[in-house]
RNA sequence: GUGGAUGUAGCUCAGCUGGUUAGAGCGCUGGAUUGUGGUUCCAGAGGUCGUGGGUUCGAGUCCCAUCCUCCACCCCA
């Protein structure tokens, strides 16, 4: 047999025991806060049926999935023709059944649906697991990539934003990230909509502007040109597009010049929303950016996105309300509202700005060098008491030299080693290395476990 | 999905307009130090130059294809 290079698909990830205690800081914090909040645990299964998932993320989403091939004889159920005219569209729905799942607020709806009996609204659950996209990849983007989805269904209550923007701003506090919080509404954007009398290019309106940070104003309005909106009503959008100053500042003008219903709503939403966290005197900034879109075609509502203050890296958190998510489903009328934290991002912007703690993979206190079958006996035994004061500790495996066997410790950043020959085990002692300073002394054991107890 | 850049030792990279046995630093192994790591000194191992074709007397270097990674667009976390 041919020698086979180890490899990995294009887009996936090892994590190594540095990068996983990293990874687990974030995950650690994210569901400390959740269930701070009596968030409940969920998760679900990692394909569903494609029946499920298909439609729900647009056509470029419907592209994005990952197909799992049916098992036996896939091409049994497949007729002749669609075959022989190597219609790839057409044999992909017969062939493949599954997908893997591309999110985690599709799989969290159909659980809603399918669960909805035993479950008491309104339902709050956190769920951190890994979703699949068959993306192409790059700086910050991969093909599979933890999200962590906090979820309120079942109440059109306010007070679930206020809650939602307290967990982000916890979150962040937490991990020593200063970021700014924004938040808009797609009722305002709706608004906007009717108000230049193209209510049927909402759509169009809301991605162009979602580009705005990126390409700015005028490539924003060439844009929606393009995207079918005539000029004028281009035109007639400049105040909106300019629109700057302090959030009350940015309400209080939308109010008088936004007289449409559905916009009118949303503005009346966002001032409830900045009313309560107003006086919550929270660590981050929460700004209501009406330019603020989001691409996700179900928000329906109050829509948040997260950006670090101090490392470019678009968004790291974001959500919204979404008034029927479940419908398509078959639950009508149920609302709900969500947010996403990226781990991956998060991970990246905290590396770059070395956010997280030193030290942080766990090694042992103490290592015992093994110098041959007895001595380890006695090692043993030592080790024994020591995890029983729950001091973490071990011996090598190996009787190896002693070179070796310190080198290990001292990559592993043990803080002592603990050296049991002969001489020490006929003595009743153990000598005790202290790895940083290089200093060794003789101790008893009850010498020791006090030195380690701290 | 469209366009561009890249791929040389475990890691980070050098290698000029094609020319003999492909280099460095770090890491690794051994020794100086047989019960002492982290510093220092000495020695050593490790590469079918991403993969497969082609041009050439000769290819790490040029051409084509393919894969990976990166970058922009699309979209997104």
């Amino acid at each position: 047999m041919a020698k086979q290079k180890p490899t990995i698909p294009k887009g996936t990830r090892d994590f190594s025991p540095e990068v996983m205690v990293k990874r687990n800081y974030i995950f650690d914090t994210i569901r400390e806060v959740f269930q701070r909040y009596a968030y409940q645990p969920l998760e679900t299964p990692s394909m569903e049926n494609l029946s499920t998932l298909l439609g729900k993320y647009g056509e470029e989403g419907d592209k994005l999935l990952f197909r799992i091939l049916n098992s036996g004889d896939y091409l049994a159920k497949v007729n002749e023709e669609d075959l022989r005219a190597r219609d790839s569209q057409k044999l992909a729905s017969v062939i493949s059944e599954k997908g893997l799942r591309y999110d985690l607020t599709v799989p969290f709806a159909r659980f809603v649906v399918q669960h909805r009996n035993e479950i008491n609204f309104p339902f709050k659950r956190y769920q951190i697991q890994p979703v699949w996209r068959a993306d192409k990849p790059q700086r910050g983007r991969y093909r599979e990539f933890y999200q962590c989805d906090g979820d309120v269904i079942g109440t059109d209550s306010l007070l679930n934003e206020v809650e939602l923007i307290q967990i982000m701003d916890d979150v962040f506090m937490k991990l020593g990230l200063n970021v700014s919080i924004k938040i808009n509404n797609r009722k305002i954007l709706k608004g906007l909509a009717n108000y230049i009398q193209n209510p049927e290019k909402f759509m169009d309106l809301t991605m162009a502007i979602d580009k705005l940070d990126k390409i700015g104003h005028e490539k924003v309005k060439e844009e929606l040109k393009q995207r079918g909106i005539n000029t004028s009503a281009v035109e007639e959008l400049d105040p909106f597009l300019n629109l700057e100053g302090k959030n009350y500042e940015k309400v209080e003008y939308l109010v008088n010049w936004l007289s449409d219903d559905e916009g009118s709503k949303g503005i009346g939403e966002i001032r409830e929303i900045l009313d309560y966290t107003g006086a919550l005197e929270l660590n981050n900034e929460v700004e209501f950016d009406p330019k603020l879109a989001r691409g996700l075609d179900y928000y329906t509502g109050t829509i948040f996105e997260v950006k670090a203050l101090d490392e470019d890296m678009g968004s790291i958190c974001g959500g919204g309300r979404y008034d029927d998510l479940t419908g398509v489903f078959g639950l009508k009328d149920v609302s709900g509202v969500g947010i996403s934290f990226g781990a991956e991002r998060i991970y990246d912007v905290m590396e770059k700005l070395r956010r997280f703690p030193s030290k942080m993979l766990p090694a042992a206190k103490i290592m015992f060098v093994n110098f041959g079958r007895e001595e380890a006996k006695h090692a043993l035994k030592v080790l024994r008491e020591l995890h029983e004061e729950g001091i973490k500790s071990e011996i090598y495996p190996d009787t190896a030299k002693m070179k070796k066997q310190m080198t290990y410790a001292n990559n592993k950043g043990i803080e002592y080693v603990g050296l049991m020959g002969e001489d020490e085990i006929s003595k009743q002692v153990i000598t005790v290395k202290n790895m940083t300073t290089g200093e060794q002394k003789k101790m008893t054991l009850e010498e020791l476990k006090e030195l380690l107890a701290e």
